[in-house]
DNA sequence: TTATCATATTAGCAACAGCTAATATGTGTG
DNA sequence: CACACATATTAGCTGTTGCTAATATGATAA
């Protein structure tokens, strides 16, 4: 199966959209955490947030760093700092429509 | 049930998440389009497409301008199109590790 | 008014994403 | 080595998302 370039973006942007996923990207963005910090910090599951991190990691928006028996994770760039900063920026000057959206797709 | 801002912020990345959503987006990112101008652009379906529309409406990407028997859709303003632009930016550089992301959370 | 065109909405279904529980791998320590 | 700890992987289930088909609304034109 070929991936063409919106399939990658689309799986770039999907990344993002996931509630858990924006909780630890949230977490790690100023400085990088181990599993088990992530894991308590956002109050998780072991095995879902490792889930979460593959997907993170295999999008190029996090990277591990394997240290000991740990794995530190980081955003991969300040890039993807920024591209996190701007969401926020984004989103606060939108704030109010967003919670008009009630169509199921969503 | 209350919204908290986390969901109002996953609610608004999800949108940029889906296929057809990205379609329309770069198929209106540089001029506004009719309905049925979106549908023959990107080949769809005119149920499928409105349903995507009202949900990029809802959550503040796009607006939507009655003219007539038309309504003509466009980003909502520059800040959203700039937004796009960074997203290709940010997805140049990292293009190759997207690639390899096969885990099915993604 | 009736017919036609453009868009929106609804219902039902099929596919997929994410969760939990269990297990595996890998690393350090007694 | 055996054990404990940290992380990754797998399988199966459940809920959600997005699709299609049908219908409704709304606007213009004959």
């Amino acid at each position: 199966m070929i991936q063409t370039d919106l399939d990658l973006k689309v799986k770039f942007l999907r990344a993002f959209g996931d509630k858990t996923r924006v909780q630890i990207l949230e977490c790690i963005k100023y400085e990088e955490k181990t599993v088990s910090q992530i894991v308590e910090s956002i109050e998780g599951n072991q095995s879902n947030i490792s889930q979460h991190l593959a997907c993170l990691r295999g999008c190029g928006i996090i990277v591990g760093r394997p240290e000991g028996k740990y794995v530190y994770y980081g955003l991969r760039n300040q890039q993807i700092k920024e591209l996190l900063d701007t969401f926020d920026n984004v989103l606060n000057q939108i704030e109010d429509n967003v919670a008009c959206c009630d169509n199921h797709i969503s």
